[in-house]
DNA sequence: TATTATGGTGAAAGCGATTTCAATGACAGG
DNA sequence: CCTGTCATTGAAATCGCTTTCACCATAATA
């Protein structure tokens, strides 16, 4: 492996030289010259361990994620790649399978070392979490939740739902049930249910309580929960979902109950999957940049690490939303 | 921050000595619980900078995809995550997004410094990629195409194709087409289509290389491959296809073509995508294991890395697959 | 008693960059 | 001719860890 000083030597300067010449520092042009030609031949790239070793920065963004394998998920991640990349960092991809503990471990992982900075596209947001946050060393941005006191990037999961129960109240006549995650996770549990309901009942067609599930984000879960609706309350004629991926369970449970093409135009979802959208035409649901976010995020965590001027850095950002079908 | 040193001076010993009680080397007794103290005390943690300066080694794993946003891909991200999680290792991710050049680049990036090996998940490998492979200086696996004289776990999509279209030939009437993929994707392009011809061919019904056309692995290139093939070719009455996804969207040209509905048993794919199986009942397809491919490939890979015995450490291992709703 | 082993130990030499620092030479101004 | 600037330069000091090496007890063997 060729070292700066080999390079150093067959150029005839100084290892201090070739440092200077690669980041940027006082060289004459015949020496940068002679420097650039010497790393041609040899092929030399220099080692970014020992890089890091002396500067400290890594060059690695730590993201930590509930689930690689959901659409949603995947296409915030697809942002922060395509940020990362353009502006020279790399990403360190951890994957926590929906365990809140795992997410704390690797965020203590992670600030122990090697990395710069982090996302963290956050679920459930516990005491512990807040606490671990405050502490990090390195700065971080969460994604998909609203925390007082850190950076992050949202959507008002609140008012869309509120939206999306207000238009949906008039359009379906007969019972509305609902089926909604974990209220540990904030934004996708508590806000969007909450929201849903103010809007039926601004709307004046309110939300049995007796028909309210939960699911846990899976589209097994939206079937089971909606078979278990139907046969409890068979006169349901409409399920809203906290997400496409339940609703799209919810849909084959009542197509399997009512018949096939039946369940299409009696559920909702929140998220705007592209697989629901070309096989059903389209059920009522809330399309939220994912993509954007991912990049928004992370161009507020780089511009604070690489001290952006004219940016104010980490701040909280409110991303906007658009109903779809309805 | 608290370094080896400073605990080694809390502790009374030398840093060697730290370091072997860190690294399982000789310590007595006595040391080794003054040292646990004096860590548990300082909270030190060891900067994984220097030791990788030292050892050379990062326990990074850089992972090349062509694509984050894809449930095979994320189902496969999922297992590599897996199993680096469990053996103490990092993932490194990358994503080309189907950018043949962009995957050189990062093959380059990734052996020019700070990873122990790489998971690249395949599509096209052309010449300049084989010699990328062949030099690289770190081990690295492949997922999804069989190259000779590299490691890779991949399934044989030939035969998969054929049993699909052996089967298939049997129950259509009517003219069959073909949306496939661009074949320098050897795999999901070339082998697919070839097997799947030979399937049909050998249950005596041919297909017609008209009706054959060109998708890009989206849903939206499958809808305009199917449209038009369906103007093109009214009589057709069966479209399948190299990908689910894909599938999808020719589900939806057809159902826009001749009614909601009526497209869900007129298509055929492959990958067994969890939306389209439920929001279908289920169209032909192939199920892969991709799970499996991931955490297959990643022991692999670990294996030869941590020198495990008995391995034999890197080769090339064909999954199977199973034909679903013939 | 004279040797080997053998478990333990710390000093010190790197790993391969970056960065400080003092020194140099050239050159403009006085 | 002297002095102050200023662009350049290389030696050397880190960064924080691992690992060799020489060395010391002490126990086991001859």
């Amino acid at each position: 492996m060729v070292k700066m000083k080999d390079v150093a030597e067959l150029a005839g300067v100084s290892s201090a030289a070739v440092s200077r010449y690669l980041n940027g520092g006082y060289i004459s042009a015949d020496k940068a010259e002679r420097i650039k030609q010497a790393i041609e031949l040899t092929g030399y790239v220099r080692s970014s361990q020992a890089r890091a070793l002396r500067t400290g920065s890594t060059k690695l963004i730590g993201v930590i994620v509930p689930k690689i394998n959901s659409e949603s998920v995947s296409r915030i991640t697809a942002g922060i790649g395509q940020v990362l990349a353009r502006r020279g960092y790399q990403m360190l991809l951890a994957n926590t399978d929906n365990a809140a503990d795992r997410e704390l471990e690797y965020l203590d992982l992670f600030q122990n070392h090697p990395v710069d900075g982090i996302v963290l596209v956050a679920t459930m947001i516990t005491d512990e979490h807040r606490r671990a946050i405050d502490s990090c060393r390195v700065p971080i941005v969460l994604i998909g939740q609203h925390v007082e006191g850190a950076a992050c990037v949202y959507h008002d999961d609140y008012e869309a739902a509120f939206e999306l129960g207000h238009a949906l109240a008039g359009r379906v006549d007969g019972k509305i049930a609902y089926i909604g995650v974990t209220e540990e996770d904030r934004a996708a549990g508590y806000d969007r249910r909450r929201g849903f309901e103010a809007g039926l009942r601004a709307a004046g067609n309110p939300l049995d309580a007796a028909l309210i599930r939960l699911g846990s984000f899976t589209l097994d879960s939206g079937y089971g929960a909606a078979r278990e609706l139907l046969s409890v309350a068979p006169d349901v004629s409409f399920i809203a979902c906290a997400t496409d991926t339940m609703a799209a369970g919810a849909l084959r449970a009542i197509d399997e109950v009512r018949g096939m093409g039946e369940g299409i135009h009696r559920v909702s979802g929140f998220g705007d999957n592209a697989f629901l959208r070309a096989l059903t035409g389209g059920i009522p649901t809330v399309h939220y940049g994912y993509l954007t976010s991912g990049v928004e995020a992370t161009n507020m965590l780089l511009n604070t690490l690489d001290g952006v001027e004219g940016e104010s850095g980490l701040k909280t950002l409110k991303l906007g939303h658009q109903l779809m079908n309805v």
